[in-house]
RNA sequence: GCGCCCGUAGCUCAGCUGGAUAGAGUACCGCCCUCCGAAGGCGGUGGUCACAGGUUCGACUCCUGUCGGGCGCGCCA
């Protein structure tokens, strides 16, 4: 998984378990686009490997197409082919590569059209390989692709109720029904042998095409099923969390909708916009074209999930984020995670005093006493505390976490404060055990609003 | 060319659906532990809210235009 896509996992988890906290019945849903053409060029990159790991290519008689995709997982995914399989999927290079067109070189023109001579690798295999063990290549594909994403994000601490397969739109029949319902209510059009779908009518800039003229549906087309049966499924709102380079198909979607009589004012696409990751200074290396992106893995193999978690939240998802490696990984004051979670440490610390000096906190005493906090540091404390559920709630509702993380912030601020100005374990009875409800109130705040934005709150650092 | 997002202190960003002298962090300077963790606290320096108009009693906030940065504008997904 790129790392590009972290930004949009932790802002989706973090405003779906916002939104869960004030009361909205959530279900979280990964969109996996298992069909179209990029899941055909990664089946079509693992056979090519495969057939390498057969012994196809010992003199480099199987050039690999310039289009197909060149990671390392291709080759642990055709490896694990070939262990389970052996033989059982191998072609000749010959008869593999015969009547081919031409591959583009890598440097630009040779003649050849990438694009055409992936497609046609594409075809050979399934035509070789025959439906079935085409379909077990491009499964073990897609399966290891989807198992990896997932133990990725489950270990971010991004879960889902549900992984909800695209193709599964086009073989359950959605596609076609979504497309009918657009006929039906002449939304739809013929032109050049394809069929398009009039969204002018509903504001969008040009009418765009849903069934191209070699009968294949377009991914538009599943967006449109999508939307239609998640709301036959019932759900009331649905969030849609999109990269910002997606913006230009919010019209078209929602233009979708309403053609379908749908109410498209139930459906909010979240925009977020790019992180860019600077690490000594300087923008680290993100292209995908190099082979050599950053891996969201690698992200927090380096700077820890925490500091990942909270530093994607900090900001609005609408503003363009700089993402400082060097300070997310720094344990210093200068990182607002260690900041907030020593705040909570440090309460759990004055608590472990407690026991050392065998002192008893007796809490109805302290919650009886607490008119006696009149100290202007507990007041603001508590005044910030007080202010914690309007804070979450304006947080869920505006799909803005940041708001949450910054209010963490402030309050650690007045904990850290209050700590320097007054000892918590006084002689007088009936203070101390109001001044530790008081920071046992501040603590459980502090867990609980990090528990919220996916960060863990340490006992101890 | 058209569309979306952004432009607030040297740097990274808040500014709560317009309200009083624009706020944090960081950087820089100076203070504070015989005291529950100094991974902390306090004070100071620092801004023509990109620019120009407009609406308003009042604009960082709303509208128009200009400039600058990012991203999109396929019978690709």
């Amino acid at each position: 998984m790129h790392v590009g896509h972290g930004r949009g996992a932790a802002y989706g988890a973090a405003v779906a378990d916002l939104l869960a906290a004030v009361g909205y019945k959530v279900h979280r849903e990964y969109y996996v686009n298992d069909a179209g053409r990029q899941m055909d060029i990664l089946a079509a990159s693992v056979w090519l490997r495969y057939l390498d790991l057969c012994g196809e290519n010992e003199n480099d008689e199987l050039p690999f197409p310039v289009n197909g995709y060149k990671g390392d997982y291709v080759w642990d995914i055709a490896a694990t082919l070939h262990r389970e399989d052996g033989d059982a999927y191998r072609h000749a290079a010959a008869i593999v590569l015969s009547n081919l067109p031409k591959d583009e070189s890598e440097g630009g023109d040779s003649g050849g059209d990438k694009e055409q001579y992936i497609d046609a690798v594409i075809s050979r295999a399934k035509e070789l390989l025959g439906d079935i063990a085409y379909r077990k290549v491009f499964d073990t594909g897609l399966n290891s692709i989807l198992e990896d994403i997932r133990r990725d994000l489950e270990g971010f601490g991004v879960v889902y109720e549900e992984w909800f397969s695209e193709r599964q739109l086009t073989e359950n029949g959605a596609v076609g029904r979504a497309i009918e319902r657009l006929k039906d209510s002449s939304h739809l059009y013929e032109k050049d042998g394809a069929w398009w779908f009039r969204s002018t009518d509903f504001g969008d800039e040009k009418d765009r095409v849903v069934v191209r003229d070699n009968g294949q549906t377009t991914y538009f087309a599943s967006d449109i099923a999508y939307h239609m049966q998640k709301l036959e499924r019932g759900f009331d709102r649905v969030i849609d969390v999109w990269g910002a380079d997606h913006h230009g198909y919010v019209p078209r979607v929602k233009a979708a909708l309403t053609a379908l009589g749908d109410d498209a004012s139930k459906l909010d696409v979240l925009l977020v916009q790019f992180a860019i990751l600077y690490r000594g200074g300087e923008r680290a290396q993100m292209s995908t074209r190099s082979g050599e992106f950053v891996t969201l893995r690698e992200l927090r193999e380096e700077v820890g999930d925490d500091a990942a978690r909270f530093f994607y939240v900090m900001r609005k998802c609408e503003q363009h984020m700089d993402f400082d490696m060097d300070l997310a990984k720094s344990q210093s004051s200068d990182n607002p995670v260690y900041y907030i979670q020593y705040a909570h440490a440090r309460v759990c610390s004055v608590l472990r005093q407690l026991d050392e000096k065998s002192i008893e906190h007796d809490s109805n005493n302290g919650l009886a006493h607490l008119a006696v906090l009149t100290e202007s540091h507990e007041q603001s404390l508590l005044t910030r505390l007080s202010r914690y559920p309007e804070v979450v709630e304006s947080a869920a509702l505006n799909h803005e976490p940041h708001q949450l993380a910054h209010f963490l912030r402030d309050l650690a601020n007045d904990f850290h404060t209050y700590y320097n100005a007054h000892q918590f374990l006084v002689d007088d009875v009936a203070l101390r055990d109001a001044r530790l409800c008081l920071i046992r109130a501040t603590r459980q705040v502090i867990a609980n609003g990090l528990g919220l934005l996916g960060v863990s709150a340490p006992e101890s650092m």
